[in-house]
DNA sequence: TCTTGACCTTCCAGCTACTGGAAGTCTTAT
DNA sequence: ATAAGACTTCCAGTAGCTGGAAGGTCAAGA
């Protein structure tokens, strides 16, 4: 099939399907036309893409992801760990916002917001105590 | 002073220091052999940067804040909105991210994580139900 | 048959916010 | 005199696409 209803069938823009096989993700047959000629099996591959990479693994990752997928021989701990260690990235970036958050609404919470230039925010920011 | 000082006064980096001179930031004044030369309100802008960055504004939020900073007749309103506004940004996130964390967690608590290639997790990123 | 429009191709540039490195200049200390 | 260290500019690379230009291909309608 061409690249439109791959990408349709995968939920991917074709921009990315292409780009996806310049880093050596994917490797669709070609028509006699040029066009890219993709198989069931292709998108199963990228729709395997399109879910991991919306569940936040990098692009490395999901190389890595991709091939245990295809091992029939893999460990699920291998798997396992993957997912693990995302979590705590996850939980890394979690707590980072949940304090960024709670700086700004501090700060925001202390602001007249009104037409008056005299800002609690400003302050902070300019390092005035 | 030299890039080396105001680095060290405003906890940034001489080549990020020297980055926001590329995007109009900030616009030392030179001495006579080429080197920059920072006064005590370029330091002072550099802190600025250096603590809204760190409070994850974008640039752009950067530059819309300093020049709020620098306005004697800014409205604390108009610096309230930008802080809420990235306190619903990070709201966002924050969802985003623990709904990510939830699905990971869910699957790799279904994972036995052992040296049998059965993965739920690996059946789900290839949307096998 | 011609044309129009949709789809495909490649290639290049740009996005965010830096960061690394090369090649060369300047200052300072010994 | 020289060597270390700090400074300069410029170019390239990071992640993961995305937009756009210039052109080739294909199917349908007048």
């Amino acid at each position: 099939m061409n690249i439109g209803l791959a990408a349709e069938q995968s939920n991917l823009p074709p921009k990315t399907i292409r780009y996806y096989e310049d880093i050596d993700l994917i490797r669709p047959a070609r028509s006699e036309n040029g066009y890219r000629d993709y198989s069931e099996t292709d998108v199963h591959r990228l729709k395997f893409l399109q879910r991991s990479r919306s569940l936040g693994f990098t692009i490395d990752e999901c190389r890595l992801l991709l091939s245990l997928y295809e091992d029939e021989h893999r460990a699920s701990a291998d798997v396992k760990a993957i997912a693990l260690a995302k979590i705590d990235e996850i939980d890394r970036k979690l707590a980072e916002l949940q304090s960024l958050r709670a700086t700004l609404a501090n700060l925001a919470g202390n602001c007249h917001g009104n037409d008056k230039p005299n800002c609690p925010i400003i302050d902070d920011l300019a390092g005035e105590t």
